[in-house]
RNA sequence: GCUAGCGUAGCUCAACGGUAGAGCACUGGUUUUGUAAACCAGCGGUUGUGGGUUCGAUUCCCACCGCUAGCUCCA
């Protein structure tokens, strides 16, 4: 007989097979009615499930106002959106059906595809199945039977996870709505009535299991609540944010513009943007100066050799702009020997190299015909070799290999030979050459090496989007050299600079993500002692400050484990900004040393860092965060000066000149339209402070000001409100929202 | 890169198998104004680009370019 305790503290005991409804039953009509599922000892569960035997089971009963609920709820809206489908897309497989944060989606592969335009039809479908408010009705089968069933039901999809993932359970859960079966973990509503109001939001496409070489599948994505009221408040909450977009806002206050001319991908900063960033760059490098830092710059391009020895060029190949070689047919070899030197593959690796060659538009003709892995390999060999003879190139080396491994290497050799470069994808290879140019004592280190350094890299264009991912930006990137026994306070102190730049900024909504390498990967460089000391640091330090963080597994960069500061742009999508990083691959590879107190050469360890991250991205965040409303000491126009007739624009002039000559940056609005057009040009370009001047102002010497948002702060003399802005100034004062 | 959708004036949008229209912006003029739009006139488009179907395409079809959402990727 299980007796439970529920959280007023009072206890109950239960009849054995007693189920949570029944709980709720006894306690009241009317909680039975608004209970929407159980939590038993921390797990939500099924009402009508019978409690497991067991002295002391702590049960919170679920109704409309938990967070929990609201997550089955969509959990089983899910499954009537899969229902629906079903009916009107006979033989569609289904996939997975998960609930998430705003909504939930389902993962469907359907035999005629699924348009926007079929959303009316699915929607009604959902509301019949809704207004039958059947139950959720959950049963087991033991594997074989599952798997017997849902192959009968002709879920080929379903019945792949079975064989792949859950054959490794004894028994499998089901649940069932009339006709519709589904493989489910649970838990469900009650029934299906529970669903007060949904939305098919969109479509799109997915892999199954995420896996970009298996097959695509149809994702529709919906939200539901429990009353009509909570889904348009969701819905005015969602176009309320896209206000805030920055590609928008950007547009509109002409902060930056992108040309497909110049290329996608590629910001071009107009004046309002360039003068905010360059306060920003301001900041820091104030910052930066009090840290001891030194300020150094390095060009935009690097030798290919630099970025093979760094690992940059081969590690990230197809996600780089191509190598600029001087020799004509050095490009196509090089991609041959990519190729080569790979050799023979695996099944899943040839997927990723069709995929790469494709990227990079190399074609080796008869490669995709060839049939076997040496038939592939061939075929680049025969490229290679028509290539050699076309531009009279003569390598003995390659001729007289006896093998793809020799052959590859001949290329290679040849290839390092030929005078390429890269677009530089990342900063520390030339920073790295600038620590090595002179001879470096224990008595230097930490040598701590900043600069703004743009970068570039070649992202898919699926990928790209407005200023938060482009081919072209922008770190405020550092690089330390340390010695083993600087490293925690050196990470301290970066994470602390991060974290001054966020608050500085009122960006205090955002999470701290440790990457760690994924286990079992190869993708990483280094030793695993190295690793494993470098991920134990970072743990530490982060531990040190007591700070909230998420250990990830896989997010590491390649030569080392990170530390994230990850925002969220206005439709919820997450962006790493700041970021500071453990490396001890790259000294190794650049063979950095130092000399120690020993006299002994000793290896540095490099921390990589850059608390804004991207100054491309980090604009485009803050945008958002201010809705393009900038706190004055940013605003690229803090005050606009508007007369109230035309008969006082010199009076006007004089307090722009006034104002601008005490380091204001402000300008006058001379026209000839009325003062309430003008006042409303300035709201909407964001301007902070509006300065209205008229008969009264000219006579006492004074203007009358309007604060962005409408607040009249009254006549001021012309002093007083330059000491205002300027306090604002170098206070980095932040309007009261937004602290 | 993949799936789906979109692309009309500088911006926001309308229309349509019979060679495009509004508001704002811009230019000129009138008005000289007190806190979110004074009035009048003018300028502005080979409907993203290139093909095809058609008597005729901006509209229908194809390719490319670009954008949007999601997936995959992200040093």
């Amino acid at each position: 007989m299980p007796t439970v305790s529920l959280p007023d503290g009072s206890s109950k005991t239960l009849p054995a097979g007693s189920s949570a409804m029944d709980l709720a039953e006894g306690i009241g009509k009317r909680l039975a009615q608004a209970a929407i599922a159980a939590v038993i000892d921390g797990k939500v569960t099924d009402l009508t499930l019978p409690l497991p035997e067991g002295a002391d089971l702590k049960i919170k009963l679920l109704t409309d106002r938990d967070p929990e609920a609201l997550e089955v709820l969509r959990h089983s809206c899910a499954h009537i959106m899969a229902r629906a489908v079903l009916r009107l897309f006979p033989g569609s497989q289904l996939a997975f059906g998960p609930a998430l944060e705003n909504g939930f989606y389902y993962d469907i592969e359907s035999p005629t595809p699924i348009r926007e335009e079929d959303f009316p039809r699915i929607e009604e479908e959902m509301r019949k199945i809704i207004k039958a408010s059947e139950p959720f009705e959950r049963f087991e089968r033991v594997t074989a039977e599952a798997r017997s069933l849902v192959e009968g039901m002709g879920q080929k999809l379903k019945v792949e996870h079975i064989d792949e993932e859950l054959c490794r359970q004894d028994s499998l859960s089901f649940y069932r709505q009339g006709e519709f079966i589904d493989l489910c973990r649970g838990p469900h509503l009650p029934h299906a009535g529970k669903v007060g109001a949904f939305k098919l939001m969109s479509l799109a496409g997915a892999y199954w299991k995420g896996d970009s070489s298996r097959q695509q599948l149809q994702r529709l994505y919906a939200t539901a609540f429990f009353s009509q009221k909570d889904l348009d408040a969701y819905l005015k909450q969602l176009e309320e944010a896209k206000k805030r977009d920055h590609r928008l806002l950007g547009k509109q206050l002409h902060l930056f513009t992108i040309s497909p001319l110049a290329g996608s991908g590629m910001i071009l900063w107009m004046p309002r943007g360039a003068l905010i960033r360059g306060i920003l760059e301001q900041f820091l490098r104030e910052e930066l100066t009090r840290r001891g830092y030194s300020p150094v710059y390095t060009p935009h391009v690097g030798k290919l050799e630099m970025y093979r020895t760094s690992g940059h060029f081969p590690y990230y190949r197809d996600a780089q702009f191509p190598p600029l070689y001087q020799h004509p047919a050095a490009s196509a070899l090089d991609l041959c020997q990519y190729r080569l030197q790979a050799g023979v593959l695996d099944e899943a690796r040839e997927r990723d190299m069709v995929l790469f060659l494709s990227q990079a538009c190399l074609v080796i003709p008869g490669y995709a015909e060839a049939v076997t892995q040496e038939g592939r390999i061939q075929a680049t060999e025969r490229l290679v070799e028509e290539l050699l003879k076309i531009h009279s190139v003569d390598m003995p080396e390659y001729r007289q290999a006896k093998d793809t491994a020799g052959r590859a290497k001949a290329l290679l050799n040849w290839l390092e030979q030929q005078e390429g470069y890269l677009l530089k994808p990342m900063n520390c290879p030339h920073h790295i050459q600038i620590y090595k140019a002179v001879p470096r004592s224990y008595r230097d280190l930490p040598v701590r090496l900043a600069e703004f350094g743009t970068v570039y890299r070649f992202e898919q264009t699926g990928e790209l989007s407005g200023m938060t991912r482009v081919r072209g930006f922008t770190q405020d990137d550092a690089h330390l050299f340390v010695t083993p026994d600087q490293i925690e306070s050196e990470l301290l102190a970066n994470i602390e600079l991060v974290q001054l730049v966020l608050k500085t900024l009122g960006l205090t909504d955002y999470r701290v993500r440790i990457g760690l390498r994924a286990k079992g990967s190869d993708k990483y460089v280094g030793s695993d002692d190295d690793w494993n000391n470098a991920e134990a640091s970072l743990i530490r330090v982060v531990k040190s400050l007591g700070m909230e963080y998420t250990a990830e597994e896989g997010e590491a960069a390649f030569y080392g484990p990170k530390i994230d500061f990850v925002v969220r742009d206005c439709i919820g999508r997450e962006w790493q900004l700041g970021t500071v990083q453990l490396d001890y691959n790259l000294p190794k590879r650049f063979d950095l040393e130092y000399t120690g107190a020993d006299n002994k050469s000793h290896r540095p360890v490099m921390i990589h860092r850059a608390p804004f991250g991207s100054m491309e991205r980090f604009m485009g965040i803050l945008i958002e965060h201010f809705a393009g409303a900038f706190p004055v000491w940013l605003a690229p126009e803090q005050v606009r000066v508007l007369t109230v007739s035309e008969k006082f624009n010199d009076y006007a002039k004089g307090v722009e000149s006034r104002l601008r000559e005490a380091g204001i940056r402000v300008t006058a609005d001379l026209g000839p339209d009325k003062v309430g057009a003008k006042v409303r040009l300035g709201a909407m370009d964001k301007v902070p402070y509006l300065a209205v001047v008229g008969d009264k102002e000219v006579q006492a010497g004074a203007v009358t000001i309007r604060e962005r948002g409408g607040a009249d702060l009254g006549s001021m003399p012309v002093e007083a409100f330059i000491a205002r802005v300027q306090g604002e100034n170098t206070g980095r004062t932040l309007p009261k929202s937004s602290t």
